[in-house]
DNA sequence: AATAAGCTTTACGTAAACGTAAACCTGTTG
DNA sequence: CAACAGGTTTACGTTTACGTAAAGCTTATT
């Protein structure tokens, strides 16, 4: 009967995200996760999950976890001293370029695909020309 | 006296971009750079220059580089399979919703820095308040 | 009680992307 | 010619981010 609403298992966890429990355990061991013990038991709440996503998120963007773990000590930070706000806002001017970089570096990927496009499709119609309706050469 | 102009070595490349000759070595043992030869050193040129410049804004958009080489076989393409056009097509669509997938990621990463950073500099208002033009706490 | 499902730790293995070192060649400059 | 800068191959080492067992709990169900 111990059932904490809004708490959810590391398997749960798992499925939600389509991640393994091996590697949601290693994010913990790494210091990105901190679930509460239930016995011996790992129970998350939804905080983990936002962490979680954050976690992903970072890493589609090709952070290493380190640095997704200096992102999350943005977040933690202790908001009492002054040399540490000014630290944090330094860091996040840092991760704002590169941001800004790999912005830019998306916009010029994606115009390179399209002139790939417009190449391919070209040649395609020069390929099969007049052929209207005809699939597959 | 054995100056061909635009072609350069590997030291020079090197500097240009800022990446080790190690690297650089590398990325040809995997099949995306190909310099010629002259005797038994590496002389490069400017389409190998631009290759560079693929290979490294993939890497900043945490492209391995088993995928930039996919990448460049979009380029590479030989324009007279209709198969192989089709393929490409396919190729640069997933391409694109990874891109796609990227920018929103980053778009969601700047939304939360600055929610951070406001939070911060409130903080710091609160911390030394009526004190203008006095740095450092 | 016994079994299965799901959790735990511990530990060795692995792929990617180079770093680093050794040992050698080669061109040129004092 | 000797030394040095810069190039070459070969090969082993390293870090990151998990994968993949192995072996043993714990809890729900039969």
């Amino acid at each position: 009967m111990n059932e904490q609403a809004n708490t959810i298992t590391i398997g749960e966890l798992s499925k939600q995200f389509d991640v393994t429990t091996r590697a949601i355990r290693f994010y913990e061991e790494q210091g990105l996760l901190h679930p509460v013990r239930e016995g011996t038991h790992r129970i998350y709440y939804a905080k983990d999950t936002v962490r979680l996503k954050l976690i992903l998120r970072g890493k589609r963007l090709g952070f290493s976890l380190a640095e997704i773990k200096t992102l999350f000590a943005l977040y933690d930070t202790d908001p009492n001293s002054t040399v540490q706000l000014e630290t944090m806002l330094e860091l996040t001017q840092q991760k704002r370029e590169t941001l800004n970089q790999q912005l830019h570096d998306i916009q010029m990927l994606l115009a390179e695909l399209d002139e790939v496009e417009a190449r391919c499709k070209e040649e395609l119609l020069e390929l099969s020309p007049h052929t209207r309706g005809s699939k597959h050469a």
